[in-house]
DNA sequence: GAATGTGAAGATTTTCACAGCG
DNA sequence: CGCTGTGAAAATCTTCACATTC
């Protein structure tokens, strides 16, 4: 490759704010509720609850989509629901790969959301022969020695990486190689790609650890606060570091004694 | 509930930004691997690199923790194993629970990064009266009848909602109302909280969605670029839509009919 | 009157570029 | 000299507040 590298930093989606994209599912969640109540318009006030933003945002975003409202009334909801799923490229068909089917793999195929809203599974791909063949959400798993194969027979541009992370990179290049230019990956690995390649990532762990950070904000603040008792949690052995020499931390202190 | 609503807009944690905060993670993964291999030092251009972020950034993030590096050499890998693992709040044992032992559930509960690095599955809960008791992950499901005594015994500040979406409110609820104050959400519902606490959302589908909408910009754009052949995906029979009087988007044109 | 659409202000995040330290 | 740590600039994102339109 000659290029390629990481990321895509400057790409800007025709004028669309990556921020404003990434919200428009959340606006199209809402909006389809609404539809199956067959609620006719809605006004940003109330869209903006229902997805869960304020409705200063909701409207900016919209503003870049065009002007879709009506004063004084709202939005129409059907109107809206077409004109997002446009513009995020739901009213056309994706097809998809999804690449190791264990665990978590095969509760992804069995989950209905994905199927949902344009996106279909085109084939099931596992490198244990032993899967091969068994049927996992209806669909027979197929062997990796055929995902070139596969991507190129179903035109496949989207894969869904959900390997063990040791081989989450070698299944990426190879999804890449085959055409592949747009990856979801549940692994825990950071993928390199080249450029024109997005990668999403989507990982347990980290969002855990996002919450431990804020939850062990309040167990140190306001006592009064928070739900019932926040009993402290226990101290664990606390891992492991190295020799500390003249370290200065935004604390102050750090522990006298940091163990190996 | 006093003044209790969603989000929390104002309470920037101690000074350290959000978005380094979900960057900590990250880089932990990246010194962990490092520490595993024996290296002793890193620098932050080659920390970065193996976190996918470019090496400004991670010296920036790392600023706001305090000064951990030795300039001209690098930074201590176990020493900062340690300090990230303390900021985030890792060095403690938290206790979770899982609500909703489905599919997904269940690949999640049995999922080995979740309960590595601090955080242990104090018990998994379901609805179904038929899950009850049947071990998942080798642990017996327990019935959602005890949640509130279950969070209670365990000191349970931390759970995780992987419910179909219609039940997903009322378990956030009871789940708050028991004293978690942190919520990891799998249900593709907007939860509902008091101040004071978390929400994090995983969405599957939402994530495809943005893909969709960065794979359709690419296959209107440089022909030449990409890799192999993007085969524009087929179109489909393009939803749903009400009628539209004098509406203007930023293309300027827009389908002279819309199915409904 | 009601609610959109949007300039402008404000806040946050990223990037630059280099002073300062080992 | 090499690499961190960080002010300052640039870019992005959010919020305000109100003119505009129905």
């Amino acid at each position: 490759m000659a290029t390629g590298r990481t990321h895509r930093p400057a790409t800007r989606s025709r004028g669309i704010p990556e921020a404003t994209v990434a919200r428009l599912p959340l606006y199209l969640r809402a909006l389809t509720a609404l539809s199956e109540r067959s609620v006719p318009t809605v006004s940003s006030e109330e869209l903006a609850a229902a997805a869960g933003v304020n409705s200063a945002k909701l409207r900016k975003d919209f503003s870049y989509l065009g002007s879709y409202g009506t004063r004084g009334v709202g939005y129409d909801v059907e109107y809206l629901v077409y004109q997002i799923s446009r513009e995020l490229g739901l009213t056309q068909d994706w097809p998809i790969v999804m690449v190791g089917i264990g665990n978590l793999g095969a509760a992804l195929a069995n989950y209905g959301g994905f199927a949902s809203r344009g996106f279909r599974v085109a084939a099931l791909i596992d490198a244990d022969p032993s899967m091969v063949g068994r049927p996992v959400a209806g669909m027979p798993v197929q062997f990796i020695d055929d995902l070139e194969k596969i991507v190129d027979e179903n035109g496949v541009s989207i894969g869904v990486i959900a390997t063990p992370a040791g081989a989450a990179q070698q299944v990426c290049d190879r999804l890449v190689a085959a055409g592949v230019t747009s990856i979801l990956n549940f692994a825990p690995t950071v993928l390199s790609v080249p450029d024109g390649v997005d990668v999403r990532k989507v990982d347990l762990s980290i969002e855990l650890q996002i919450l431990a950070f804020h939850e062990q904000r309040k167990a140190g603040e306001e006592p009064g606060a928070g739900a019932e008792a926040v009993l402290p949690p226990v101290v664990r052995d606390a891992g492991a570091a190295a020799a500390a020499e003249g370290r200065k931390g935004p604390d102050g202190d750090m522990p006298a004694v940091m163990p190996a």
